[in-house]
DNA sequence: ATATAAATGCAAATCATTTGCAATTAATAA
DNA sequence: TTATTAATTGCAAATGATTTGCATTTATAT
């Protein structure tokens, strides 16, 4: 992504722009998975750019905050994933046997939470779901149909 | 519960018959909510039965295993929480404002994993849902429509 | 009754995340 | 440009749920 979007989202979020909060989002904006806080500070020290781990956990969460960046909680991780947020629904499966996380860009749940929202006294304002299974790697090593 | 019942179980999963399983097992059979393991080692120590809260733990794994109860890793909270396995499928609605959770047994899920089955590579076995909103509480409180 | 593996209590360790505080820096006004 | 102010940062320490090592106890099978 160019720098100037990027701080025009840094700008937009009203936050200070510092070379970490640039770093950070152009880091997680070419990264194809998801990547923990400790990823990312390992990732920055890589690239020579000494940040205090306080820092990018504090960094992450106004990034969240301000919907720049996605927090995903995935059941057993200990740790929070980040991801740049790329304003499309999606939702994750993940392989029991190697943990890859695959994206699905597709959601079944739109016309349920329609008739939910129809038949309830509860308003449904947003999901979450996780799939688990297995990965076609590890269907073939497993030998699982 | 029965007694019997609870020491079959735990007979049919190879464990010692323990008091304190017998009471946890018990405990969380006639809870109504989810419960985290010091809900459950409070509960106990009101009930007289002193039990060290790591044995609350390994027991709550144990069971887990077992499939006795089912443990319950919501997003945001920072502990699991556990209930007693009914063997019966379902999800959670958690309220935004009060954190109310409310199961619903009903899974939208069902013909969408078939497909998934059909057209993927991946093999889902198994997935999680939460739903995310408000409750009929909040929303009245809070005048959300 | 005895042997043996499982279960337990206690204290200490773990590990991701958070926080207090003093020092630094970016944004804004003068 | 300089001064002001609030946001940001580094560092060290705290937090809090969960786990673990180890010596002791207990349930179950022989």
């Amino acid at each position: 992504m160019k720098k100037t979007n990027i701080l025009k989202k840094i700008e937009n979020a009203g936050l200070k722009k510092t070379k970490y909060r640039v770093n950070i989002i152009d880091l997680l904006e070419k990264a194809d998975g998801l990547l923990s806080a400790s990823d990312i500070h390992q990732l920055l020290i890589d690239n020579d750019i000494q940040m205090d781990l306080s820092t990018v956990y504090r960094t992450l969460e106004k990034l969240t905050e301000n919907n720049i960046i996605n927090r995903i909680e995935l059941e057993k991780e200990k740790q929070s994933l980040y991801e740049y947020n790329r304003e499309k629904h999606h939702h994750f499966m993940i392989c029991k046997s190697c943990n890859k996380i695959e994206t699905i860009y597709d959601c079944p749940l739109t016309k349920y939470e329609e008739d939910i929202k129809a038949h309830s006294d509860f308003l449904i304002t947003g999901h979450k779901i996780e799939f688990y299974g297995y990965c076609k790697n590890c269907r073939k090593r497993l030998k699982i149909n």
